[in-house]
DNA sequence: GATGAATGAGATTTCATTCAT
DNA sequence: TATGAATGAAATCTCATTCAT
């Protein structure tokens, strides 16, 4: 029997539960019950805390996507070369990955291509984050930095789906996974993809 | 009430239908009673054709997903080099989408990103579609047309990735839709992904 | 594809195939299907020679029930004294099964005790049976050659059910079946039974 | 509304509404909602107790039974003349008939003769009771007490056939019941079955 | 007579949500 | 706060029966 606790520490135990347990069964296939006896708490108390099922998912999608925005931005303020900048937001993705991969395969799997389900819910924040990296392409087609070839939005879902990708193929075991590919990854992604919006292709090949 | 009609042909107005359906509502969101009426049909007779709800998303997804790969492989079967190849894959998923957006929507809303709900039943066959890819980036890398930087499953992921987060852009909106859009589409994305595998940058620069 | 055929063949048929569904998957759990299967005949035309899966049964039951009332009925019309007469039905059932073992399994597990199921539709021609043994005894308490211990229809309701269980055991293989098997129980269910009602208890020891 | 109640209660509640709906309408015709109907109880409860409709007429029947077995166990552990011991057992089904006709009706109709739809999964437990009942006349027939002209098997049938008959008979009003004849009867299906297995028969005689 | 596609009522089962304690 | 019993609205799936051909 779970004791008396602060609000906010229970709140955080029943979401970490359901992350866990949405990674390990996906929001349709698991139960509530599930989540409450992972977190080791009783039935009713999800719903003490929580509105609902869904309300759970948005949580535990906003919190960290919150955070990735906050960071993008952050990142966007400083007055490193766009590339700099794209290598930090798929360092910082990564990283993401690293420190909790429940969490990205629940955002990944569960929001990010199910915006179905959810209704448009999430979509505008989804969009936030991709404006925000066409932000940056933006300006550096507009500083010389990037070709513009592309539309800025268009190389923004690019990087962002490689990346994505590439998550997605560690999560099910279709990419080799590990701490050196994780490390390699952050760099191999801009470079990768960055390799054809250069204005400067040949700095490409010095990498 | 429905006329008789041969089997294959009933099997494909259903299998029709619930395209229509699993892309406007979702899967787990829809019933099989809205296929059935999508269809014109009456409720059993979608399990007189069908084992199960979720047979019916495999078929579809396996129906185009084999379309697929073996158009990969006849590509990959060319002696066109390897930039021209994803080019024309690039370009077969585009079209894919423009022929029947909602069929795409379906596969990667429902299926490639959800592999979790439906088991790994798909995870090989999905598989299959990457390492196809995977081996003519090797090729190239081994005659000397792309840089070996990455791996060859790396690189694939991040092409397919970058295709199908494209796509998914124009399925909820994000991203500018259009027949125009469509035939840039083909050439940005190898543009974009392959700027940063070609061992001779300086063909970036010349599109 | 079935020939065309005398209708009776036909109805012939559909029953055989019937009663070997019923015996091996049971009324409530096979499907009509199952018996056209069995019967190597269309869907539908099971239909057309009978109105539901109910009548079906109905007409297995009755064909061999009737013919067992007539049995008893030639058998009580005899001469022979009430110990022979029992034997004679006792030895005719047994037989009944040695002949057609799933005729009888589908009569006593889906029928005899079932008549839940079947509202009481059956109830009175089974209750003619026991009427024709309880007949037999009360004659014979009458002429003393039994005992007026019990009410003849309480000897009847023990000796068939003495019976039916013997033949519940072989068709769940709880009792040893066989040939030889068949032979000895017609005349051991008697004297098991009629033991205790022959008004001459010593000649129950000399058989 | 039904009111908080602890779970044993409301399982054995919804247990003897089980039994009379099962008695009343037979198992494979009512629905789960008629039980929870006569328990006043909402639908889904009775799988918050229960796993299906199956696993209640499970444990109507074990827990009847197997207090059956028990009884049966204590009975043949005594010293009692062999005659005694099968009158006391017949004695205690038709008290359990008379306690609660709806159980032994179940267990009668829907289980006994029914091995069929239920696979095979009680027939072992049934047969527990045959074979303790054979083992009471092998000791029999081992002392002397019992002729050795029927397998302690076949005895063990036919004694028990005739009981579940005569109660099947009082089920559906094809012997007149009442308590009068509840109370013959536990001696009179002994007569009647061991006076053919008595070694001196002429104690059938006497009674 | 013969076929098997078509129908749709209904049964079981699940599970998010509520609420008395 | 905490508990888990209670609720009941769906959803899936089955299958007896009908009927066009």
């Amino acid at each position: 029997m779970a004791q008396r606790m602060a609000g906010a520490d229970r709140q955080r135990q029943i979401l970490d539960a359901a992350v866990r347990v949405f990674a390990r069964q996906g929001f349709h296939t698991c139960r509530v019950a599930d989540i409450a006896d992972e977190a080791g708490v009783a039935y009713g108390l999800v719903y003490h805390y929580f509105g609902s099922k869904e309300e759970i998912l948005d949580r535990i999608f906003l919190e960290r996507w919150n955070v990735m925005l906050e960071v993008i931005r952050e990142i966007d303020a400083g007055d490193a070369p766009a590339r700099a900048k794209l290598e930090a937001i798929a360092g910082f993705i990564v990283e993401s990955y690293r420190h909790d991969p429940d969490v990205m395969k629940v955002i990944i799997v569960e929001v990010t291509r199910a915006a179905n389900s959810f209704g448009r819910t999430h979509l505008e924040k989804i969009g936030e984050a991709y404006d925000l990296i066409a932000q940056i392409v933006a300006r550096a087609q507009a500083d010389g930095e990037f070709k513009d070839t592309v539309t800025p939005k268009f190389a923004a879902m690019a990087f962002y789906g490689a990346i994505e990708q590439v998550l997605t193929g560690w999560i099910f075991d279709l990419l080799p996974a590990g701490e050196a590919e994780y490390d390699r990854a952050k760099g191999l992604v801009v470079e990768t993809v960055c390799g054809g919006l250069d204005a400067t292709p040949a700095s490409a090949g010095t990498v």
